[in-house]
DNA sequence: GATGAATGAGTGTTCATTCAT
DNA sequence: AATGAATGAACACTCATTCAT
């Protein structure tokens, strides 16, 4: 007598799979990065709460087993994505030497890399936004990352400073609020895509609104850091 | 036809039992609204994923029930939720006349008005950002909602060519970005108040920084629509 | 403030709906029958468990409370409903006076009647075939049920002694396994024609059809009871 | 890249829990095989609406969870249920071989098997009264049964054809009509008993009953394909 | 290192029924 | 006679997690 059902195939290889189906991997290093990757796109798309342990195996190529194996829970691993994500990005922004540069530039291109940086790696944002919605739950449990505190208001007050000598920036600017406006003005275009362009029945996320965007940001900052 | 049964005799029981548990009330637009209320609460702390059904009926004093009794599902209360605190927002913007003041101080009271409304309504930021990382889904859904769509961009449209005839205001700004900017400015301190305090180690919304904030927000954008 | 979601309207009837609506009923015989002939279209459609007790009160046009106000309980009203339609059946079956016709017309005016009625009654199929499914349990309940238990055997038997001396019917018949199998032709032709349908590919409730079976019944029924 | 969490040891606790409770199996297909025989028998005994899915695991000694981690649904486990019973029974006449034998013994084997089938497998009985009631909802939608089509109808038409050369069997007989009076023979007395029982207040599935019933079955179809 | 089988505590949802008017 | 509001006990189903191999 035929069984009725067997559980769902996973993935619809070959009927009688042979010897070799795409490498039984064994490869530790591997299958962790093919996990991370599956987890940041999984939490990026439906939050920790939403994301489901499953698809993440699936994507991942991977036996849901392993996942506890190398990761301990869906916490360890959501924290863990995080940290990569927020690491990588507080990473890049300390490699921007922008006191290099002269201080208009400095602050055009810190504008730009935050625009640019957002468009590369969308998937920070919604991290980012899901931290936030539990109050930053595991951005403040994570030692990783609470020692890796923003340097880059330092650089800005510095970058300032030379533009003020310089006569080329307005004085008295707080270098922690300018970086907030310049963070905001990039971010809030990716967070609220989706809801804006319901509200404005517009496809925001062309490439060529995009644009417009980028330079947009850049002539707002600008504007307010040059004296008058 | 013989019919079967005749009524049966009714209360049987004690005659009135201690009212206990605040009066079940039994009036359906309070129990609607302590509904709508608890779940907008527990919506915004969690997420449509994470909240919980349970904890929404408690919360407001009702029967879990009753809960299905007025709005069919966990999603459409989640939908009704949003609809009432978006719809809330543009009602409110609708009704801030800007064509009545001074193009400055319409732009002033614009950016005022955006901060100060986050502030007294923080769940909205949790909401957007919630249907956000699902791209919208129930934005969409919304008839409702996408029959709202915002005017207020030709408001400022009208404002800035105000402006720009009496010479107080830049030539050639996009209302639209224009209006995505202080927007950007307000929501982004807010909703990412809880991983910028981590990420600063310092706490950010305190009243004083609140209003250090605004007066910041301000700055920002009349610098930029001011002609140099 | 608008309200986000009312309870489902039962009935789409007029928007702001006039002071006569239909008559506002306050008849309570006719609430009962409406609220068993709906009743028994739900049962015999889903069975005991898979009625839905709103359902009824929304098909019979009434409120769900007057089907406990006259009914007592979903159970009370299932076993009203089984009395009336059993009790219906019996009742014709009496009313057919076999005894007045010749032994041969007796028999095939029976075939033909079953046949008929079935046809004319299909509910009563569906109620049966639910019964049997657990056991008879209210059947059993039934006082009323219990008292009615049919004669015809009786009648039938007469029919076979009557024609057994005529020489017009087959010696040592038995008058319950006639009537037993009489039934079953007829029965199983509408309890399964579901399940025939689909194995046979076939549409079998067609007007042709059924009086091909019509027929067919009779046939097998007065091949047996004549003698060789 | 630095990778989150070490695998964390485990099995802290006690080296073996005490063997209760029959063994956890941890064989995939005796689990099926439990679950669908546990499953028909709670769909047999109450419907698919009345069956209670915990009561199924119970029964077949596993854990809830892995009747869905096997069938998916209780609807897909219903069907499996549907499609083992009624293909087993498909199976079972096609192993008949009426062919080989004379048609009159032919006839009077099918009319045995047919009745010592539901003997032996009472739960088809009411699984296909079950289906019947929602009008084979369940069996149209398997393509499994649906491509099992009867060829019983065209074995009995080469019985009758090979009869009425030979002169025993009666001319003109519809074989599908013939079909289905010996399917309804069996097939009324054992799904209807219960209340057959109630209305002529006698025990009527008692061996000595079945045997008598046996015979009368036989003797109709037998008068009936006889020619005169 | 890797896998399929197994688990228990929820989670949203449904339903018959009763209360207050 | 009639009704809308309210309830609690299930019910099907899900999920992160662990066991045995």
């Amino acid at each position: 007598m035929p069984l009725a059902a067997t559980p769902k195939p996973k993935r619809a290889g070959p009927a009688a799979r042979p010897k070799t189906r795409l490498e039984p991997v064994r490869d530790a290093e591997r299958t962790q990065q093919a996990i991370l990757a599956a987890a940041e796109a999984e939490f990026a798309a439906k939050g920790l709460a939403g994301a489901r342990v499953d698809v993440i195996a699936e994507q991942a190529g991977a036996n849901k087993r392993m996942l506890y194996y190398y990761f301990g829970s869906k916490d360890d691993l959501y924290l863990a994505v995080l940290e990569r994500a927020y690491g990588g990005m507080r990473e890049k922004e300390r490699e921007l030497n922008l006191a290099d540069l002269s201080p208009l530039d400095a602050i055009r291109t810190l504008v730009e890399f935050k625009f640019d940086y957002y468009v590369a790696h969308q998937s920070i944002i919604s991290l980012l936004a899901g931290e936030n919605l539990t109050g930053a739950k595991f951005l403040k449990k994570s030692r990783k990352l609470r020692d890796m505190q923003t340097s880059l208001v330092d650089v800005i007050r510095r970058v300032l400073a030379a533009g003020e000598a310089k006569g080329v920036i307005r004085k008295g600017l707080d270098p922690l609020h300018l970086y907030l406006s310049i963070s905001a003005l990039g971010y809030f275009y990716f967070s609220n895509a989706a809801t804006l362009s319901v509200a404005f029945g517009r496809q925001l996320l062309s490439e060529e609104e995009r644009n417009d965007r980028r330079a947009h940001c850049v002539d707002v900052i600008l504007s307010y850091v040059t004296p008058r």
